[in-house]
DNA sequence: GTATTACATACCAGAACGGATATGAATTTT
DNA sequence: AAAATTCATATCCGTTCTGGTATGTAATAC
């Protein structure tokens, strides 16, 4: 790569771009018109290619600047976003240990198992972040999360990370207690349009075995649904209505044992997968992650849980 | 972000980080030690912490340093990339079509339609090239490619493309003509076991199908397997041994016709996907993948490919 | 204690950087 | 045809950059 491209040429080189004017992009980055124009060619001469062509007085970008922006961009964006985990990073003073939950292992065993560490008294701080699963995986990657917990990804969003079981769960079909299909002993799949069904999102890990299910099983499309990942969300709106919600057993594990939401009979099995710890396959373990790691092997070896 | 950060700064940080040694860097990077330093102090100073530590008398790298680590690499990585682009968007001259083809689809219908297609006189070069999913819908969202034919990937790979199904296959198992498997009337999936396998590797986007498929089928692990994505390689090695192929039907489409290797017969429905065309959600298409994309439709509609 | 190793600091000088202003050239508008 | 718009080019000038050399300091080795 060309030592003198330097990020200003890049800034500059998006500026133009996105205002497809070089008068408009000297505007928005307080310069003169003539100092942009002097950086992109500059960036065009670093490149040996032109980036923008002259298209009646204005100009047009070209398809080789067409495809450098996007890289160029992809370059800004992920210095900008070292940036803002240092930020992050340093509020959180101390070894921190950072753990993405998806929403099956938060609902569940994670908050007895913070007890337990917090016991262990390492003095870390701990913090528990949520969010959608590529989100969640990507900051691992990068860094920004030492652990995930949940269910096991698509194998194409691992490379570069490890996985470790703890125990397996399947799908379930969550509604009130009380709910109409639930009196019902045989019923057809089919029936689930009647009511409004609240779907994981799209970036969910356990969509792609929702959706797979459903084909399977010839149901279509279900035209009255929600997609949410808040699980306070589903919980409120399914035991106020007779929606049905379809979501990991974990979630709703609680519930059920109380009593105020329960599981329509289906054969679910097909969606069965693996729960466990996702972490980075190269680094080795802080001292604080491998103690957190031990605490949640040990307390699911006491609960010995199968969903 | 802070402007004053260079390139050069990225650039020192990974080398220091890399040989976690200051004065190696420096010889590695052909400066002398106190410029490395200094560039490293100036970087800290944008950055507002420690990068390294010192440990005894070498340095060790800091928590901050290692998240802002990868975010760096990603950093110059982008920029290397957007270069190369260009270095092979200048090579192939004229308005380019660049198509990334998956196995089922080089195999099959793509050569036909491209001699259509250059029937057509658009005058444009065309560049088909292989490789794993990821990858190519990567350079897809990035722009180095324009489109990409084969089946469709799972949802949350697809972010900001979009999809048109062309028509859906299974994926099968394949083995030479005469096979032992091929005269047995009702033979178990579990004798796959006794037979060299050969499976598409971790990346590909049949593999989940068929991990899916032998999972449900209680296939637990077959021991004698070969991963492969090379149908030369899968074409030969089963020709020339009692191995078994799970691939894409349309991969071997060809080879069933002239009799010279057969599927098992096995009800595999459970795999059946879509093929088709996936291409950016933005962009306008050119005029040339318009032209493309319709002499894609046309081929396919007169073959009335059903797999 | 002395030598050695490895990084830190201070200071210097030439190169380049990065902005400005003034002006030119091509197109479109009036 | 003249005016207006928009980008391109030329030249200038203070500042910052970015390398160097010389030297300091802390930890380890002998």
């Amino acid at each position: 790569m060309d030592g003198r491209i330097k990020f200003r040429h890049l800034q500059t080189f998006i500026e133009v771009a996105r205002q497809k004017s070089v008068g408009r992009a000297a505007e928005a980055l307080a310069l003169t018109q003539p100092a942009v124009t002097r950086t992109i060619r500059e960036l065009e001469d670093y490149l040996g290619v032109d980036l923008f062509e002259k298209e009646g007085r204005g100009i047009r970008i070209s398809r080789f600047g067409e495809v450098f922006l996007r890289h160029a961009g992809e370059s800004i964006g992920a210095v900008k976003r070292g940036v803002d985990s240092i930020a992050q990073a340093r509020n959180s003073m101390g070894p921190p240990l950072r753990i993405g939950a998806l929403p099956t292992a938060s609902a569940t065993f994670l908050p007895d198992v913070m007890v337990d560490f917090l016991k262990a008294g390492t003095g870390s701080l701990v913090t528990i972040v949520t969010g959608e699963n590529r989100w969640l995986l990507d900051a691992l990657r990068l860094g920004d999360l030492d652990l995930v917990v949940g269910r096991l990804a698509a194998p194409e969003r691992m490379t570069g990370l490890q996985f470790e079981p703890l125990y397996s769960e399947e799908i379930g079909f969550a509604v009130r207690a009380g709910h109409p299909l639930l009196s019902r002993r045989n019923f057809s799949l089919s029936e689930l349009a009647h009511y409004i069904v609240l779907m994981p999102t799209q970036g969910s890990v356990i969509r792609p075995f929702v959706d797979r299910f459903l084909l399977t099983n010839g149901i279509a499309d279900l035209s009255n649904t929600i997609e949410t990942v808040s699980d306070s969300f589903g919980r409120a709106f399914v035991e106020r209505h007779d929606a049905v919600w379809i979501i990991s057993r974990g979630v709703v594990f609680p519930e059920i044992q109380s009593g105020r939401i329960a599981l329509l009979d289906i054969d679910s099995s097909e969606t069965r997968g693996a729960v466990g710890l996702t972490m980075r396959a190269d680094a080795a373990p802080t001292l604080s992650l491998s103690i957190m790691v031990n605490t949640i092997r040990e307390h699911l070896k006491v609960a010995g849980r199968v969903l």
